[in-house]
DNA sequence: GAATTTTACCAAACCGTTTTAAATTAATGC
DNA sequence: GCATTAATTTAAAACGGTTTGGTAAAATTC
């Protein structure tokens, strides 16, 4: 049914019906809930198309999805599918080849003059990142999940790596350990980075030297966790403690010790980041892993919030959030040996 | 910039420089190069939603996400949208309420009323599935990832579980095992009934006899892997070999194992069904997990290439595709201790 | 070389809304 | 009760393309 057909079985026209449906001011509440109420009846629905046209908005916001180590990826969508699905917006998902960095500013340079997007969500920012300069100089409403340095002005929700991860470490070191690794996100994104202060900083507080070869970054996957973990568990001294980016790299980290025989939450100590995922449990693992935790999904229905507050004109300025970490312990983490 | 200024500097009609640009064949072959150069080098993109109006396409299919136990989600996602990228086709990601399932066949309902799909695509069918039955009678073009029973024409592509867990579980009777318990997913859905089917008839074609207590049902989580293996474990005599529905659950079962000091692979065996994620390998873990393979993403990619074809006219009844799945034998199947 | 077909292009109608600008009706002031 | 103002409603013009139904020019036929 069209919007000429239905307004005509009310008797009334086609713009009164639009705004009456559209919550302008200038129609009569009486009218308005008749309008309504027949609306529903008859089952009308404006044609999402004809108003994006006519409107000029697109309806829907846009997600680059990387290739790579995105096991996160579906619990942020899903956090902002739920928070979206009650409003007239979709969710544009656009894939990135990881392998081809250029082409990442080019698409979004495409999704941005499409105009199948009204905002973009930018995620694993680095310091200097180029694609928010690029939104910025587009005009093109965005929000960071994360943070970045660059001095441009932009919308973010981040959760504090820093402080996370500086607790983190500071936890070990009150329990004794001295020779703490790290094992981080990819190199130069700035949640890495902020990850790598909190544990710099943690070591500084208490005056332990910082040693490069305990720190290892990149993608969070199983694999990288083990080697890595196996690779710094073969120096002598070698660390009795692991700070991981992810639950994935916890795994790794499990793995590469046993497989030398040592017993995690005695010989080694993990503690990890976990973003909360329903099929992976910090708390089932074996020994039951101590973790920073902060809900993916949870960050992914605030970001649709935000996303639609600066939609409706909030100022960018005024959108920053920063989200405090959980620190939980559980059993993976204990006392070194020596000092046991 | 817009079609007629576009025409304008070209010195054509909108409607010669529409056709030139959607490959219409009554235009000159040489207008239709210059038409496209022209258009690359100005810039000129046709508006989307001016496109989707006066065709009446929405340009995007639909995918219904659900909360719980979908990691491989996004694996499928990628390898849709890695295939849609080229063409001028949008995801529209949908979210779902597991815990209200008759709000279900409602989305559905609304997603394909709404005008905002071409096709849509479901996951995880059952046997008797309604959103099959419902999407038919609407007349909305679908495919489904999986497989169903109904008597309602539909475009599969599916991977033949059926016959990978009969292969697996013919192999660990070839290897001696006599109990081979069996963790499969969700109650009720095609794939767990194609599975449950094959682990049947492997153990019948060799004689032995079915127990239903060495069979388990749910989502496909780290924690319900554990939980089943560890009550398996707990019989007497106990299964000295695992069927698992995916890596999660093989995460579970090696913890379980570990938990009462089994060694996988010397006295308790695991096969399982993996997905092919990049950050949890079925190569890596320790012992390296023998496991029925299908990539995911690739499934995905082929979805998307279904769908295609569906909208472009190939009858539903000629889209079904079956997929064999490999089996890979690595370290975590052996014979069981007692016939060592 | 006239009649016919084919090729290449175009003007105008249409897709289904929103929104601007104007017209009607109701309410208020005096 | 008339002029003025405010509250509703509406006709018509966007929004930016595609598509229908032609027409003029070029190619073919006889």
């Amino acid at each position: 049914m069209k919007l000429r057909e239905f307004a005509q079985q009310l008797g009334l026209s086609p713009t009164t019906v639009s705004r009456a449906l559209s919550g302008y001011p200038e129609v009569s509440e009486k009218t308005r809930k008749r309008v309504a109420e027949e609306a529903t009846r008859l089952g009308y629905r404006p044609n999402i198309n004809a108003v994006r046209l006519a409107t000029g908005r697109a309806g829907a916001i846009g997600v680059v999805m990387g290739r790579s180590g995105e096991f996160h990826f579906s619990e942020f969508m899903g956090g902002l599918a739920e928070r979206l699905g009650t409003e007239d917006i979709d969710i544009l998902v656009s894939p990135m080849d990881d392998k081809n960095p250029t082409g990442e500013i080019q698409l979004y340079s495409r999704l941005a003059v499409s105009g199948r997007v009204d905002a973009v969500i930018v995620h694993s920012p680095e310091p200097n990142d180029e694609r928010i300069a690029l939104l910025h100089k587009l005009g093109m409403p965005f929000l960071v999940h994360g943070r970045s340095d660059i001095d441009v002005p932009h919308a973010w929700l981040d959760i504090d790596n820093e402080g996370a991860i500086r607790r983190a470490t500071s936890h070990l070191i009150d329990l004794g350990h001295r020779r703490i690794a790290m094992i981080n996100g990819r190199q130069g994104r700035t949640f890495s980075l902020h990850r790598d202060k909190g544990y710099r900083d943690a070591l500084q507080a208490r005056g332990l030297p910082f040693d490069p070869r305990l720190v290892a970054h990149g993608n969070f996957t199983d694999e990288l966790g083990f080697r890595f973990a196996r690779s710094f568990l073969e120096q002598t001294p070698r660390p009795t403690a692991f700070v991981a980016g992810s639950m994935m790299t916890a795994l790794g980290i499990y793995r590469a010790a046993r497989s030398i025989g040592l017993e995690i939450g005695r010989e080694v100590s993990v503690i990890a980041h976990d973003d909360v995922f329903p099929y992976l449990t910090a708390e089932n693992m074996v020994p039951s892993l101590s973790a920073t935790r902060s809900s993916m999904r949870a960050a992914g229905a605030r970001s649709a919030d935000l996303v639609l507050q600066l939609l409706s004109g909030r100022p960018t300025e005024e959108v920053h959030e920063l989200w405090p970490v959980e620190l939980i312990l559980r059993e993976s983490t204990a006392p070194p040996p020596e000092s046991a």
